[in-house]
RNA sequence: GGCGGCAUAGCCAAGUGGUAAGGCAGAGGUCUGCAAAACCUUUAUCCCCGGUUCGAAUCCGGGUGCCGCCUCCA
């Protein structure tokens, strides 16, 4: 358990330990549900996902949470644009959010808390902070003094001085300093609001994550993550904010990751190339979309193209073929020992993907491993004689790496064949047997019309879908 | 202006000092009645120019090109 993670905090790779033993507190930024998400945002998703699943993988206790922001200015857009109320809508795509990541494999988080079920704990974070001398109120809206604390800006690596100078900061009269941020934001007529000591309003977009944080799991989290853009500035305010309020480390690692380009362009808004994910599943299998999500380092920069699906589909198939054909293998393996050069190899494997995830999730050379494993899988596959013992611990490996970790097996039961084709199959071996080839060819002409392949090998009739 | 990233085969992508993983596509071969699947073989002077070093894709300097963040965008 030497796991090194890349900390946006001191830009290093960092030996990961945890505060308490093998306790892990993981807390990652959710989406604004206004809308569908989109493959970005599946991206953080995914790969926290698979960081999750690989810690709880090396024995470490972890608990995951994920917000959802169900109420910010976007909602409140949306909400005029459609004559919805705010709830209706970030119901809608709360609901949508589920169907998409349970489709995508991915496992929900322990709490999936919402910022409008935490608005008292906000409003008496709020007041701590103003009680601190860290906040002040101005016209029912409720600002953080960003300046207050010396090291605002440690997490962009940002000075206040470059920050003051920054190209895009806003002009606003009620603020103190312009580096200064919403903890509560006063409500415009027919907006949606709660009741506070500074009139009706509704929190701040940084103040959810900070005071939901605390709530699930306590001062001080292990990882804090999110997309590369919340860094700044996000997760500095989150920061400020947190510590002001706890007086304690918030973030002991931060991890951000890159974000999908789209035929080498930015994904946005504007461009109208964004990608959702509701979208994605219609034209791409699920291990494909994970395996494009997952075949780059997290932190690089992915482009997404038609191409690459392709190949990631052809990537993914020969995992899948592999373990289909290891299946298929066993109906007529016999039971007995497992030679010491499987498992050996297969030891070596293990230690192999480890050591590569251990270093700062090493996604890309994690599947690379795992093609290895297929291989080997391959070839004990063709042996003419294999214990079952051995086929089940290669497909043991390939489950655990392959499909329970990074999620690119499909683990659907196996299918049976309906009673027609049951048929077809024998008349075609009887057919092989009289070397009747044409009857024979014209059956698996037929059935691969159909969308059933089959394969001929020494253990009998192999088939697959296409 | 400030902070940061990237440039490796037709495509995707690892690799932070020791002589270029893995996948897709292509080519040749083995197996097969023919296929399919699989296996084997095969495809790179690592953007350019200098420097350090016995040795550099890797470190340093200088270019060139592309990209991200700098107030609510994953």
């Amino acid at each position: 358990m030497a796991v090194q993670l890349y900390n946006t905090m001191t830009r290093r790779k960092e030996l990961f330990e945890p505060l308490n033993s093998n306790q892990v507190k993981m807390y990652v930024c959710g989406p604004t549900v206004y809308n569908y998400i989109h493959i970005g945002n599946a991206r953080v998703f995914v790969f926290f996902d698979v960081v999750r699943r690989y810690l709880q993988y090396l024995g470490y206790d972890v608990t995951y949470v994920q917000n959802f922001t169900d109420v910010d200015d976007r909602l409140i857009q949306a909400s005029m644009d459609t004559g919805r109320t705010v709830p209706e809508i970030a119901e809608e795509y709360i609901h949508a959010y589920f169907e998409d990541m349970d489709a995508l494999k991915v496992k929900r988080a322990d709490v999936h808390p919402r910022a409008t079920e935490h608005i008292e704990e906000m409003i008496s974070a709020v007041q701590t902070l103003i009680e601190k001398g860290y906040a002040y109120e101005r016209d029912g809206d409720v600002y953080y003094r960003s300046l207050y604390k010396k090291d605002y800006g440690k997490l962009s690596h940002q000075s206040l001085d470059e920050l003051k100078s920054g190209a895009r900061i806003e002009i606003n009269e009620r603020k103190e300093h312009a580096l200064d941020f919403a903890l509560w934001k006063a409500a415009k007529p027919g907006e949606i609001s709660w009741e506070s000591p500074w009139g009706p309003g509704r929190p701040g977009w940084h103040l959810e994550c900070s005071v939901m944080a605390r709530k699930y799991l306590g001062d001080t989290l292990d990882i804090h993550a999110g997309g590369m853009d919340l860094c700044f500035p996000h997760h500095e305010n989150e920061i400020a904010q947190s510590e002001a309020w706890t007086e304690k480390q918030f973030v002991r690692y931060w991890l951000h990751n890159g974000f999908i380009n789209i035929d080498n362009e930015k994904m946005s808004k504007s461009l109208g190339n964004i990608i959702r994910v509701v979208e994605l599943r219609k034209n791409y299998s699920v291990p494909a979309i994970r395996y494009f999500l997952l075949s780059s380092h997290y932190r690089n920069p992915i482009n997404f193209n038609q191409e690459v699906m392709q190949q990631a589909e052809a990537s993914v198939d020969r995992i899948q073929t592999a373990v289909s054909n290891l299946q298929h293998r066993k109906e007529t393996a016999l039971s007995g020992d497992v030679p010491e050069e499987l498992t050996h190899e297969l030891k070596r494997l293990t230690d192999q993907f480890t050591l590569e995830m251990n270093d700062d999730f090493n996604t890309a050379n994690a599947i690379s491993v795992l093609f290895d494993a297929v291989r080997l899988s391959n070839e004990w596959v063709a042996r003419s004689v294999v214990t079952i013992e051995s086929l089940n611990l290669l497909l043991d490996f390939l489950q655990e790496i392959g499909g329970n970790i990074l999620g690119l097996i499909d683990t659907h039961a196996q299918e049976c064949l309906d009673q027609e084709v049951e048929v077809l199959i024998a008349e075609r071996q009887q057919a092989r047997k009289d070397k009747n080839f044409k009857r024979a060819d014209e059956i698996r002409d037929m059935l691969n019309a159909k969308g059933i392949i089959l394969e001929d090998t020494p253990q009998g009739v192999r088939w697959r879908r296409k």
